[in-house]
DNA sequence: TAGGCCATCTGGTCCT
DNA sequence: AGGACCAGATGGCCTA
């Protein structure tokens, strides 16, 4: 049984102009309140909630922390405490852009709040208030009383001072606002993700797991493309983007792709398979446009990759996230999770009857690789670059050329890698031997090809 | 209410 | 020494 996750997220949600999180966030402004006024937040800071296997001390510093810890929004704010943030920013961190005014704490709140955490932390570690020259001091501490007590073993245990105190709250502060940047980092890098699989909706999010098993399977299913060169069955091509997919998400991506999800089954892919990803695209130019696809521009209210398609382009570029690897000799063996046809009637019933039910922002782009072959104009990400680097190899970034231009012109014969005796999936081969660029030309050769009837 | 998903804190480990 | 990375723990929200 599936509870929350994708299908809550995508279907309950689907009634209301923004998802949960964002409804939820629109509904809780707390990033203006000071952060113990917001117990209840679902993205409070939950130090003060720890019980680990630090027990006291992790709870005790949780409280400190909990009272002065605020979202760092810049790397150099680590190096600066006085520059934590609002726990707004933590709360609302993809907000974050557009809270510069939270940036910085009161500073007598910080005050206040430090100084409250200090004496809970006197309390904890049995601080003794008049040490305050401390160091040297502790070291040579109760080396006599062994007779009373039995003795220690292992490293001993530093006395907690107030100037000790302070420097460890100092570093697990500066340490928690690292982490939550890094985590941040790696959402923003995962979110970066969703909008180049298909089935990007900013509003109805894949979960973190969906997006990485979602792109894996995309992943395997365009080297197939490059590796076949055959304009492949829309059917098998759904089932290995599927693959692995929790039940909602496949049928977001059957949705998403505006495939009939009977043709799932077994029993009803005899048909289908016969049709081709360019064949289908053809005869239903409309239907690979997302179905709830405003008028274009679709990208532009949230922020997602600016498409603008026409009927034909449209068919075409979502075409282009259709490209179906053949069907293997054994046909795949379907997941699980595409054996539950209420959930395809359910999508069925969504791309029939309501165009806008189910996606309220764009598709990924049609193939996003690296922009050569989809719509993309902006100048390339870091990763990009770096991702050139290192797939290309010998080739530098060509940072202005226009996209479809710099890769047309030298197409090299391409040695498509082998396929290895492995479960589909797992047989991911790296195109050793070829650069990226060289990749990409063939591969904008092929989709040419087979989405423009030549 | 259970389970999925998530953000956050935390201490340990490794690296520079 | 300090930062990055990691995994465990925790609790909140949401849906079925």
């Amino acid at each position: 049984m599936s509870r929350g996750g994708i299908r809550g997220r995508i279907q309950a949600h689907a009634h209301l102009p923004a998802s949960s999180a964002l409804l939820y966030k629109a509904q809780h402004p707390v990033h203006a309140l000071p952060l113990d006024h917001h117990p209840h937040h679902p993205h409070y800071p939950q130090d003060h909630k720890h019980s680990n296997a630090e027990g006291h001390e992790a709870t005790i510093t949780g409280q400190l922390i909990t009272n002065t810890t605020h979202r760092i929004m810049t790397k150099s704010c680590t190096e600066e405490p006085s520059m934590i943030e609002s726990p707004a920013g933590s709360a609302n961190w993809t907000d974050k852009k557009q809270k510069p005014g939270h940036e910085a704490m009161r500073k007598e709140d910080l005050e206040n709040d430090e100084e409250e955490a200090v004496h809970r932390l006197e309390d904890a570690h049995e601080l003794e208030e008049d040490e305050e020259e401390e160091e040297e001091d502790d070291e040579e501490e109760d080396e006599g009383d062994d007779a009373s007590k039995p003795k220690r073993r292992g490293p001993k245990k530093k006395k907690m001072t107030k100037a000790r105190l302070q420097r460890f709250k100092m570093r697990r502060m500066k340490a928690n606002a690292r982490e939550r940047n890094r985590m941040h980092g790696l959402n923003d890098a995962l979110e970066s993700l969703r909008k180049v699989v298909p089935c990007y909706s900013k509003t109805q999010k894949l979960s973190k797991i969906e997006t990485l098993r979602l792109a894996k399977n995309y992943i395997w299913a365009l080297s197939e493309i490059l590796r076949s060169g055959e304009s492949p069955d829309l059917v098998s091509f759904v089932q290995a983007l599927c693959k692995g997919l929790s039940q909602p998400t496949t049928n977001l991506v059957a949705g998403c792709l505006q495939l009939n999800p009977r043709t799932f089954l077994p029993e009803q892919q005899s048909h289908a398979h016969g049709a081709s990803v360019a064949s289908y695209a053809s005869m239903h130019p409309y239907c690979y446009q997302s179905p709830g696809l405003p008028s274009p521009p679709y990208g532009a209210a949230d922020g997602a990759p600016h498409h603008t398609f026409h009927a034909k382009t449209a068919a075409h570029a979502y075409g282009s996230t259709l490209l179906l690897p053949p069907p293997p000799p054994p046909p795949p063996q379907p997941p699980s999770a595409m054996q539950a046809e209420p959930f395809y009637d359910a999508a069925l019933a969504d791309c029939a009857h309501s165009p806008a039910a189910s996606f309220d922002g764009p598709l990924s782009p049609p193939l996003s690789v690296n922009g050569n072959f989809s719509f993309k104009h902006e100048p390339p990400t870091e990763f990009e670059k770096s991702y050139h680097a290192f797939g290309g190899g010998v080739q530098p970034y060509h940072h202005h050329a226009p996209p479809g231009h710099h890769h047309h012109h030298h197409h090299h014969p391409h040695h498509h890698a082998p396929l290895y005796d492995l479960p589909p999936m797992e047989n991911v081969v790296p195109y050793e031997g070829h650069s990226h660029h060289e990749r990409v030309v063939h591969m904008n050769a092929q989709l040419n090809a087979i989405f423009h009837d030549s």
